[in-house]
DNA sequence: GTCTATAGACTGATAGAC
DNA sequence: GTCTATCAGTCTATAGAC
């Protein structure tokens, strides 16, 4: 029978990346992603090849973002002393983090997923790759507060998830900001 | 045929610690934790009832340390504005993750284990409380501040794990003292 | 495009011999 | 304590009807 939606895909995606965010990708069949949109699991293989081939195409956008945000950057590094200049960086950061906030959980919760053929040659380094562009160091003390920064604010948006975000950003970017500081505070 | 070693038990959990860690729960077998030992699934369940035993067993010694973390500290909230206070917190919180950083993998990695009914009491939201007693405050901006200082704090032991940690942990903690500092940078 | 039916492998867990 | 053998259930994936 045919259905009432004409873009089965892309509520198999949508339904999908709910549940992989929720539960784990390993712990989320695809009989369950099916059910959950009113079809059955081989429905579902008509459309996707595998499963791996499903959890490619929903993380493919954020890689695209970073990949963007990451050539934008290349080559002119920031100045740690520019303050207005790091935090434009990571104000970015943070709305690329919060319009894909469900695939950052995906990937936060699936370690597994950066070693599958399929993923892996995306991957990349994502968030190495900003790391790097803006610190503008190889200084080890540098890459540190990098990681916690946006580490930090990577996690905002997965710990806050179900509050106003549009007030959690500004302490948040504040904050990142000055964990990037250098110099002991 | 009896084995080599005495304790079995404790080969069957850092067996299962490494490979949780590393692929996640979902994603290893029981069959793979008792081979990697050399004993098969059958001798792992006359010393652990079920998975869920196995991953409770090992999660256990990080609550207890958290539990008495915030037994301590309750009750004697830091003053934001004390910032050898605030230091001597954080350095705790990081010798607590460097120390059970295979279970910080684990919990990451794992959002459903948390729903586990054999898991789910003694988490009791570990690092929310440790977060509230460190900024000692409801105002929801000392609450981010609290999430970008611990959990990119956190992260480090996690991103960081293959190099010198010792050299990762004064930067680590410089930030993430500064990140607590209220007000904007 | 969606279905039913099934193959084939693996899972967590148990029974019972030694 | 460890084994072999097995259960019932689930999984990914495919074949073929409509």
């Amino acid at each position: 029978m045919p259905r009432a939606t004409v873009d089965t895909r892309a509520e198999i995606r949508a339904a999908a990346l709910e549940l992989f965010a929720e539960r784990g990708v390993e712990a989320t069949s695809l009989r369950e992603i099916a059910e959950r949109i009113g079809i059955t699991k081989a429905a579902l293989y008509y459309h996707y090849a595998s499963k791996d081939a499903l959890v490619g195409e929903l993380v493919d956008p954020m890689f695209a973002e970073l990949r963007e945000l990451g050539d934008e950057l290349e080559g002119r590094p920031v100045d740690a002393g520019d303050e207005a200049a790091v935090r434009a960086v990571v104000e970015r950061f943070w709305e690329l983090c919060l319009r894909n906030r469900e695939v950052v959980r995906v990937l936060i919760h699936n370690p597994a997923l950066i070693a599958r053929a399929e993923i892996a040659p995306r991957m990349l380094h994502w968030r190495e790759r900003v790391d790097a562009v803006l610190v503008g160091s190889d200084d080890p003390a540098d890459r540190v507060r990098a990681v916690v920064a946006l580490g930090g604010v990577q996690d905002t948006v997965i710990v806050f998830e179900g509050d106003d975000l549009a007030a959690v950003r500004g302490p948040a970017i504040d904050a990142a900001v000055r964990a990037l500081q250098p110099g002991r505070p």
